[in-house]
DNA sequence: TATTGTTATACTCTATAACTATA
DNA sequence: TATAGTTATAGAGTATAACAATA
C-alpha cells in the first residue's frame, strides 16, 4: 500500500507532524472509524447548518417519518442513545412544532410519535441535501467502493 | 441485500422495534460509521479495562512508542484532539509514571514527549490484546473484507 | 509579534437514579 | 410488581479564552 515516511528507530527528536509514523493506527479499525465519523460529523454541521439539523436531530426525524407512531423507547434503541437523553431532545422538537406525542389508545402508559407537518417539511429539505453531501464525503471513493463500505458497515453491524 | 421488513404505508400504530424500517439509515454512512464506531468502543472499554486503557489512551501511547520525541501539538493534531484537552490526559499519564516529558534543546518553548519503561511496559500489554480484539469486533468479516474496509476508512481520510 | 505549552472554564453529550402513571 | 415515559443530576468529552515562557 502506501509507502509510508519509514522512519527506522532513529532516537531522532521532535518529529514534526507529517514525517510522523502513523502506520499502527492506521491498521487500527476502532481508530480510523473515529476519525471517519468525526469527518462526516464536522461535515453533516457545515452542509446542515442552516436548517438546524444535527446528526442526532437527523436520525431522529427520518426513523419518525418511515416509521409514524415509533415510541420514544424503540426510537432510543435504534440510535443507540438513553432514553433520558433522547426525552430532551423530543421536548425541545416538541415545542418548536416539529414532532407530536400521542398517547396510545391500547397502551396508556405508551407515546406513539409523529411528525407534525412542519417537521415532515424539514426533514423533506434535509433530505436534499443529503445525496450531494454523502457524495462530497464519500469523494475518494467511487461508487462500487461507496457501496461495499456501506455494506460492510451494515455487515459488522449485523443489520 | 437483506430484504428488509418491507412494512407499506401503512398507518399502523407503534411499530416495535425489530419491525421498524431502517433502511434509509442503513443507506446513511454517517450513521452506520456512528454505530460501528460506538460498538468497537465499547467492546475496546471490556478488553482493554483491565490495562486502564481507553481508546484515547492506546492511541496516545502507540504514537509515542513510534514517535519518540513527538511533541504535544502534534500528537493532537493527529488524534484530533483539542490541546489542552490532551494536555490534561498527558498529566494524568505522566504523573502516573507512563509517560516523561523533556524540554527541547533547541527549541525550549517545545515539549518531548517520550514513554517511560513502565509506560512501554503497559503498551506492550495492550499490543498483545489488540489482534483477538480486532478480530472479535470484525468477526463478520473475512480476511479480504477486514483489509478493504480498512483501505476504504484509510482512503476517505486520505492517509 | 508569534508560537508552544498550559490553566481555567464553559458547553455538549452521555450515564444513572428516582419519580409518575399506567399495566 | 413491572413497564413506559419523564425529570433531575452527575460525569465524561470537547470547546474557547487567556496566560507564561520562549522564539
Amino acid at each position: 500500500m502506501s509507502p509510508k515516511a519509514l522512519r527506522p528507530g532513529t532516537k531522532a527528536a521532535q518529529p514534526s507532524e507529517g514525517l510522523l509514523d502513523l502506520r499502527a493506527l492506521q491498521r487500527t479499525p476502532g481508530f480510523m472509524l473515529r476519525l471517519a465519523q468525526l469527518k462526516f460529523f464536522e461535515g453533516f454541521y457545515e452542509e446542515f447548518a442552516a436548517l438546524g439539523l444535527t446528526p442526532a436531530t437527523y436520525a431522529i426525524f427520518v426513523v419518525i417519518r418511515d416509521n409514524p407512531g415509533v415510541p420514544p423507547s424503540s426510537l432510543a434503541s435504534v440510535l443507540r442513545l438513553r432514553l433520558p437523553n433522547l426525552i430532551k431532545i423530543l421536548n425541545e422538537l416538541e415545542s418548536s412544532g416539529f414532532i407530536k406525542r400521542n398517547r396510545s389508545k391500547s397502551d396508556r402508559r405508551a407515546i406513539e410519535l409523529m411528525l407534525t407537518p412542519k417537521g415532515a417539511k424539514l426533514i423533506q429539505e434535509g433530505a436534499r441535501l443529503t445525496a450531494p453531501y454523502n457524495k462530497k464525503m464519500l469523494a475518494p471513493l467511487d461508487e462500487a467502493e461507496q457501496r461495499s463500505l456501506l455494506e460492510l458497515l451494515n455487515r459488522i453491524l449485523r443489520f
